[in-house]
DNA sequence: GAGGAGAGTTAGGGAACCCTAATCACACCG
DNA sequence: CGGTGTGATTAGGGTTCCCTAACTCTCCTC
């Protein structure tokens, strides 16, 4: 019952079925072979596993339970707990919070847990904008920047997936798109790539890539 | 060369010799073994790769060699600033924050530590009173409880062995036996059990195993 | 209808831990 | 001198990861 009566490894598997979902990626083995750089072959095992303890199904498509989707929500709210907390308490770059979150995500006990929550002031969302489930967050309206029209919208979440990535992350933290930026359309190529004004200032190029997975809204964050 | 390139596991023998030598206990396999909590054999294995690795040599007593005595402090470290970490900036009591810290230790960054060390105005010791390595703490001369005299003395360090055991830091607490407390002998039994006073008031027996490991001094801590 | 791509599985191994049971090497003691 | 206890090791397994190589299956396309 307990997060902890599961291996590490387990529980990373299950977060990552939570947070391909998020996503919106299709939750199939080969998909999470990528987002935990491991093999299919341990996946399939892996899977296999999951399903005898009761935390997916798993006909193709793979579907945590009531048990995996709880289990999946106490991870993923200590990761991005640990994230605000490393951030603004001990005063972390933005770019490294992700790396170390991924390690304290695990050992972070429940009463840890609601020390770091009461420090923080009970935060809905870890610094990426990304929600902490369970805390109650309301999510506007997002649209991807790739679909940004004539209007400035404002940045409001950075996908999970582009956190893993150190170099993206260092670009859009140079570039000043954190959550809470404003962010208009100047121009966009046949292939994708826009041109974008962050907080009425700088001109940057984005590729689709990372314009796909920049979620804006247009009111304030 | 850096703490992360050995497992866990690894960096958790080598802080057990270091920690049986601050206690002054022998350094052999069959100590490490209950300060572990493993098996015998295991501890034997595990010495073969310590001393393939270069960091200890073992002949009968188990030493550190300086790289296994530079990995130790960097663990040992870490767990003793985890401690006072957990229990000035998360509020944990006390009793729990041994418990934690053996996790925390093993995934504290250096960029974290800093930012610890930082947060907390370098402290020299944790919160049982023992050493922080390359602090620069200065301890005083010691006084086992068990050898206490005539005069009162003060607390300064509860043995790493006690903290392990919860009903025991349970009963110190109660007691009001922390670091910085002052001690009077109050009576003796032949087999060691002392009656002392704490804080010029509440009396309590305290058997040799503990008073054995409880250390005092005449200064203020 | 034949390839090929993508997904999943099976087979076979390896590394890092852990264990129990049995054995060997002492040292001390009556 | 033989017995007893303590310490260390060897032998033989077990678990939880991980991997590569080699299928199978399905679907899509030419």
């Amino acid at each position: 019952m307990d997060a902890s009566s599961y291996t590490a490894t387990l529980r990373e598997y299950v977060a990552a079925v939570y947070e391909l979902g998020e996503e919106g990626l299709p939750v199939i083995q080969a998909r999470m072979a990528e987002w935990l750089g491991v093999s299919r072959p341990s996946v399939s095992e892996m899977i296999k596993r999951m399903d005898a303890d009761g935390l997916v199904t798993s006909d193709g498509e793979i579907k945590l339970t009531s048990k995996g989707r709880h289990l999946a929500e106490v991870v993923v709210r200590r990761h991005r707990l640990a994230e605000r907390f490393l951030s603004e308490e001990l005063g972390l770059p933005w770019v490294k919070v992700h790396a170390e979150a991924e390690v304290w995500e695990h050992i972070i006990s429940d009463d840890v847990e609601q020390a770091m929550l009461a420090k923080l002031g009970k935060p809905t969302t870890c610094p990426h904008g990304n929600p902490i489930p369970g805390a109650g967050y309301r999510q506007p309206n997002l649209t991807r920047m790739a679909q940004l029209g004539r209007d400035s919208l404002v940045l409001h979440r950075i996908s999970e997936e582009l956190e893993l990535d150190s170099e993206i992350m260092g670009f859009l933290d140079d570039a000043g798109l954190r959550p809470g930026a404003e962010v208009e359309l100047i121009a966009k190529t046949p292939d994708g790539t826009l041109t974008v004004k962050v907080n009425r200032a700088d001109q940057v190029g984005i590729g689709s890539f990372i314009a796909e997975r920049l979620f804006l809204a247009s009111t304030p964050v």
